[in-house]
DNA sequence: CGGCTTCCTG
DNA sequence: CAGGAAGCCG
C-alpha cells in the first residue's frame, strides 16, 4: 500500500503541522523575540531590557495559556517594547487590550478561587506530607489542568528566564524577609544589582512600580504573618502578580504603605506609578482604579476571614484532638502521643502553610466558602464526635480481643522502653485504629445520611456539615500514608461543593424551604423534576430518596439537579451520596477510573454497557466548569473549604461518580438524560441511511433524548466519528483495488460479501443482527469510486481533495424509517 | 460568534 | 469513541 497512501497522508500531515506550528509560534514569539534583541542590541541598557523583559514574558506566558494575548499584554504596559518585540503591538488597539485584560482578569480569578483553600484542607488533611508538596492542588492552572498533580508547575520559570539563579536567591533570602523581595522580576537579586541602576526606562519603572504596590498591598494583609509561608507562595506569587498587575494596576487604592524593610527600592513608586498612569486613557484608567479598589477590599476582607476560619479550624482541631485523646487516653499512651504529634503537626502545618496559599490566591473570593466552612466546622465536631464516640466505644466492647491487644501494646510500651519494636506497635495501633475510624466513619455516615434522609425538611446547615465533614476531618492524621486517601477527600469535596450545593440552589426556590439567604441570580438550565421511576435499588438512600419525592424534592438527593445542572446526565448516576463509599476503602484512583466498579449488584441486563454508558456522559462534563464556579459562588450552605475544585478535579471525580454509579433512577422513564449505548446502536444503524444527518433530525429521532448542547454535540460527534471511519475505510480500500491493480471504475463494487461492507458492517452492525438496506450498498459503492477516481487523478495531492467526495456523498442520504423515531426501535428492528 | 465539520490524537 | 484544535459558513 504504497505511495499514495504515505504521500498523501505525509501531506496532509504536514500541512496540518504547519499550522500548528504557526499557532504554537506566537507562544515563544515573544520570548524569542526578547532572546533575539538580547543578542543584537548592543546597548546595555536594551539588554537589561530584554533580558528582564523574557524573564517577564516567560513568567506570564507560564502563568496561563501561553496564548498571543500574552504578547498583547506586554504591548500595553509596554508600548515601546524591546526591538523586535511584538511586532502586533501597533495594531491592536488599546481598548481592545485593555479589554481582553479584563475579561481576562475575570475569568483568572475565576480559575485561580478554588485553590487556596484546597491547599489548606489539603494541608489539613494531609498527614505530614511534605509541606512543600502544594503544587499538586495548584497545578490545574496549566494549560491541561489535567488531574495529576504536576508537581511545581512554576519550576520552568526560573529556566525558561534565560537569567539565573534568582530562585535560590530568593528561597535563600526569604527566609528573614518579607515575600515581596522575590515577588517582583526586578526584585529579583540575581536582576537588582547590575539591572536597576540602568534601568532609566520609564515604563520598566512604572511596572515595577505596580508590582510593588501590589506587594506591598498584599504584605500589608493581615494574614501574611507567617514568614515561612513566603516559601510556598513564592513561586505562584511571582507570576500571579504579575498578572494581578496587568490586569488592573493599582492606583488611588493603594494601602497606607508601610514602611517595608526594603523600601529604598520602593521610594519613587509613585512618581513612576504616575508616569505609568498617563499611559493609560482617563477612562480605562478609572475603571482600573475601581476595580482595583474593589478587589483590594476584597482581598483584604477574604483574608480576614480567612485568617479567622484558620484559627477556627485550629482550635476544633485541637477540640476534636482532645476529645480523640479523652476516648484512648485511658488505653494508650504511646499511640496517644504519635496520635497527638501528628495532629499537632497538621495543625503546625496549617498554620504556617495556610496563611501562605490563602495569600497566593490573591484574587480568591473565599468569603462565602469561609462562611459556610465555619458555620459547618461549628457543627461538625459535636455531632460526628459523639457518635463517632459512641460508636468507637462500642466497636472496642464488641470486639473483645481489640482492648486486649491494645493494652498489651501499651504495656509493651511501658516495659520494653522506648525501643524500635515499640515504635512499630505503635504503628500497627495506629493502623488498628485507622480501620476502626474508618469503620465507624462509615457506619457515621450510613447513619446520618438515613436520619438525614428521612426527615422531609432537613435544614441544610445541619445536613450537610454532618454529611461532608466528617470524612474530611475524622480520618485526618489517620490516613496519611494512603496516598488514595487524598483523592477520596477530594473527591468528598466533589460531592460537597459541587454535587450538594446544586440541589441545594435549586431548591431554594421551592415554596416552604428556608433556604440560604442568596438569591439565585443565574438561571439553572436543565433542571428536570421527573419522578424517577425506581428500580433496582440496595441502597436505602435511594428509596428515601423517592420517597423524599412525594411532597417536594429533596434538597441533596435530588438526582437531576444534580445531573442537570452539573450538564451531564444521570443515567447512571444514582447516589449523590455515596459516602460510605468514599472512605478510602473504596480506592479508585484518580486517574485511573476504571477500577471503579462497586462489587454491588448491578442487576440491570444493560449493565454491562455500564462502562460504555459512563463514556458517553464524560463529554458532558465538558459543561461543568461554568457551572461549577457559578455554584461555588452563590451556593452560601455549602461546606466552603472545597470551593476549591478545579474543573479537572471535577471531571475526573465525576467520571469516577460515572463508575461508582448504578442504574438510573431514569431508566425506567420514557425519556433520558444521556445517550446509552443503545442510542448508539441506534445511531449507528441510522448511519446505513443518513451519514449526514442534521441535528434536529437528530433529535427527532432520538425523542427519547433530554436535548441539550452536550448531547446534540455528543450524537453529532458520533456521526462524525462514524464517516470518519466510513471515509477511512473507503479511501483504504479504493487504494488497495488501485494498487491491486483495478484501473477501471466499474470494477469497483461494494456488495454484501466484499471486504469493505464487511468491515463496514462490523462496525455499525456488529451484531450483525439488522438488515443493512441496499441504498447503503449503492451509496458505498459510489464514494468508493469517488476515491477510486479522485486518486488516480491525482487529486489526493491536494490536502483538501476529499471534500469534493464528502459534498457528493452528504447529498446521498436517504430517509431514515419512521420506525427510528420510536425510542423501542431497537427492540422492534432486532425482532425483526 | 456559534454551529458544524474535519483532522489529529489518545 | 472522546477531546481538542482548526477551519468554514451563515
Amino acid at each position: 500500500m504504497p505511495d499514495h497512501d504515505s504521500d498523501s497522508l505525509l501531506n496532509r500531515q504536514t500541512k496540518r503541522r504547519r499550522v500548528d506550528i504557526g499557532v504554537k509560534r506566537t507562544v515563544g514569539n515573544t520570548a524569542s523575540a526578547a532572546a533575539a534583541a538580547t543578542t543584537t542590541t548592543t546597548d546595555n541598557i536594551a539588554r537589561a531590557k530584554a533580558a528582564i523583559f523574557s524573564a517577564m514574558n516567560s513568567l506570564s506566558s507560564h502563568s496561563h495559556h501561553g496564548s498571543d494575548t500574552d504578547s498583547m499584554e506586554c504591548s500595553v504596559v509596554q508600548p515601546h517594547g524591546g526591538p523586535g518585540i511584538v511586532s502586533a503591538n501597533d495594531t491592536e488597539s488599546k481598548s481592545n487590550v485593555l479589554r481582553k485584560l479584563l475579561k481576562r482578569a475575570n475569568s483568572y480569578e475565576d480559575t485561580m478561587m478554588p485553590f487556596p483553600g484546597t491547599t489548606i484542607i489539603s494541608q489539613l488533611l494531609k498527614n505530614n506530607m511534605a509541606k512543600n508538596g502544594g503544587g499538586p492542588e495548584r497545578g490545574e492552572r496549566g494549560d491541561r489542568g489535567d488531574r495529576v498533580d504536576v508537581g511545581f508547575p512554576r519550576s520552568g520559570l526560573s529556566n525558561a528566564s534565560s537569567d539565573a539563579p534568582q530562585e535560590d536567591a530568593c528561597s535563600n533570602s526569604s527566609h528573614d524577609s518579607t515575600p515581596q523581595e522575590c515577588l517582583s522580576p526586578f526584585g529579583r537579586p540575581g536582576l537588582a544589582p547590575f539591572e536597576i541602576e540602568r534601568l532609566n526606562d520609564e515604563h520598566l519603572r512604572a511596572k515595577r512600580a505596580r508590582v510593588e504596590n501590589i506587594i506591598r498591598g498584599m504584605s500589608h494583609s493581615p494574614s501574611v504573618v507567617v514568614p515561612a509561608a513566603s516559601r510556598h507562595e513564592r513561586d505562584h506569587e511571582m507570576d500571579r502578580d504579575q498578572e494581578i498587575d496587568l490586569d488592573c494596576p493599582p492606583t488611588q487604592s493603594q494601602q497606607q504603605a508601610p514602611s517595608s524593610p526594603r523600601g529604598g527600592e520602593v521610594c519613587s513608586s509613585s512618581s513612576r506609578e504616575n508616569k505609568r498612569k498617563q499611559r493609560l486613557p482617563q477612562q480605562q484608567q478609572q475603571s482600573f482604579t475601581q476595580l482595583v479598589c474593589q478587589r483590594k477590599e476584597q482581598k483584604q476582607e477574604e483574608r480576614r476571614q480567612l485568617k479567622l476560619q484558620l484559627e477556627d479550624m485550629q482550635k476544633q482541631l485541637r477540640q476534636l484532638q482532645e476529645k480523640f485523646f479523652q476516648i484512648y487516653d485511658s488505653t494508650d499512651d504511646s499511640e496517644h502521643n504519635d496520635l497527638h504529634n501528628e495532629l499537632n503537626n497538621d495543625i503546625g502545618n496549617m498554620s504556617e502553610d495556610s496563611p501562605a496559599r490563602s495569600d497566593t490566591g490573591g484574587d480568591d473570593r473565599g468569603g462565602d466558602d469561609l462562611r459556610s466552612d465555619n458555620e459547618m466546622s461549628d457543627l461538625d465536631p459535636g455531632h460526628f464526635l459523639d457518635r463517632a464516640r459512641a460508636l468507637l466505644q462500642e466497636q472496642a466492647l464488641l470486639a473483645g480481643r481489640e482492648k486486649p491487644r491494645r493494652e498489651g501494646l501499651s504495656r509493651s510500651k511501658g516495659q520494653g522502653g522506648p525501643g524500635s519494636s515499640m515504635h512499630a506497635e505503635g504503628k500497627q495501633l495506629a493502623e488498628t485504629l485507622k480501620q476502626e475510624l474508618n469503620s465507624a466513619m462509615t457506619q457515621v455516615v450510613d447513619t446520618v445520611v438515613k436520619v438525614f434522609a428521612k426527615p422531609p425538611r432537613p435544614t441544610p446547615q445541619q445536613a450537610f456539615p454532618s454529611l461532608s465533614i466528617p470524612p474530611e476531618r475524622f480520618p485526618t492524621t489517620v490516613n496519611g500514608d494512603n496516598p488514595n486517601f487524598h483523592t477520596a477527600n477530594q473527591r468528598l469535596q466533589c460531592f460537597g461543593d459541587v454535587i450538594i450545593p446544586n440541589p441545594l440552589d435549586s431548591f431554594t426556590s421551592m415554596p416552604g424551604m428556608p433556604g440560604p439567604t442568596n438569591d439565585q441570580t443565574e438561571a439553572l438550565p436543565l433542571i428536570v423534576r421527573k419522578t424517577p421511576s425506581e428500580h433496582h435499588h440496595h441502597h436505602h438512600h435511594q428509596s428515601s430518596a423517592v420517597g423524599a419525592h412525594g411532597g417536594h424534592h429533596h434538597p441533596i438527593l435530588h438526582p437531576s439537579s444534580l445531573s442537570a445542572s452539573m450538564g451531564f446526565s444521570p443515567p447512571s448516576f444514582r447516589h449523590p451520596f455515596p459516602l460510605p463509599l468514599m472512605g478510602y476503602p473504596f480506592q479508585s484512583p484518580l486517574g485511573g477510573p476504571t477500577g471503579g466498579y462497586l462489587g454491588r449488584d448491578r442487576s440491570s441486563p444493560d449493565s454491562m454497557d455500564l462502562s460504555r454508558e459512563t463514556t458517553s456522559l464524560r463529554t458532558k462534563m465538558a459543561s461543568v466548569h461554568h457551572l461549577g464556579h457559578h455554584h461555588r459562588s452563590c451556593s452560601p450552605a455549602h461546606p466552603g473549604s472545597t470551593a476549591e475544585l478545579s474543573l479537572s478535579l471535577i471531571k475526573s471525580e465525576c467520571s469516577d461518580l460515572q463508575d461508582m454509579a448504578d442504574i438510573s433512577p431514569y431508566s425506567g422513564s420514557n425519556i433520558q438524560e444521556g445517550l446509552s449505548p443503545n442510542h448508539l446502536k441506534k445511531a449507528k444503524l441510522m448511519f446505513f441511511y443518513s451519514r449526514y444527518p442534521s441535528s434536529n433530525m437528530l433529535k427527532m429521532f432520538f425523542s427519547d433524548v433530554k436535548f441539550n448542547r452536550c448531547i446534540t454535540s455528543q450524537l453529532i460527534k458520533w456521526f462524525s466519528n462514524f464517516r470518519e471511519f466510513y471515509y477511512i475505510q473507503m479511501e483504504k480500500f479504493a487504494r488497495q483495488s488501485i494498487n491491486d491493480g483495478i484501473t477501471g471504475v466499474e470494477e469497483m463494487g461494494v456488495s454484501r460479501d466484499s471486504e469493505l461492507f464487511r468491515a463496514l458492517n462490523m462496525h455499525y452492525n456488529k451484531a450483525n443482527d439488522f438488515e443493512v438496506p441496499e441504498r447503503f450498498l449503492e451509496v458505498a459503492e459510489i464514494t468508493l469510486r469517488e476515491f477510486f477516481n479522485a486518486i488516480v487523478a491525482g487529486k489526493d495531492v491536494d490536502p483538501s481533495w476529499k471534500k469534493a467526495i464528502y459534498k457528493v456523498i452528504c447529498k446521498l442520504d436517504s430517509e431514515v424509517p419512521e420506525i427510528f423515531k420510536s425510542p423501542n426501535c431497537l427492540q422492534e428492528l432486532l425482532h425483526e
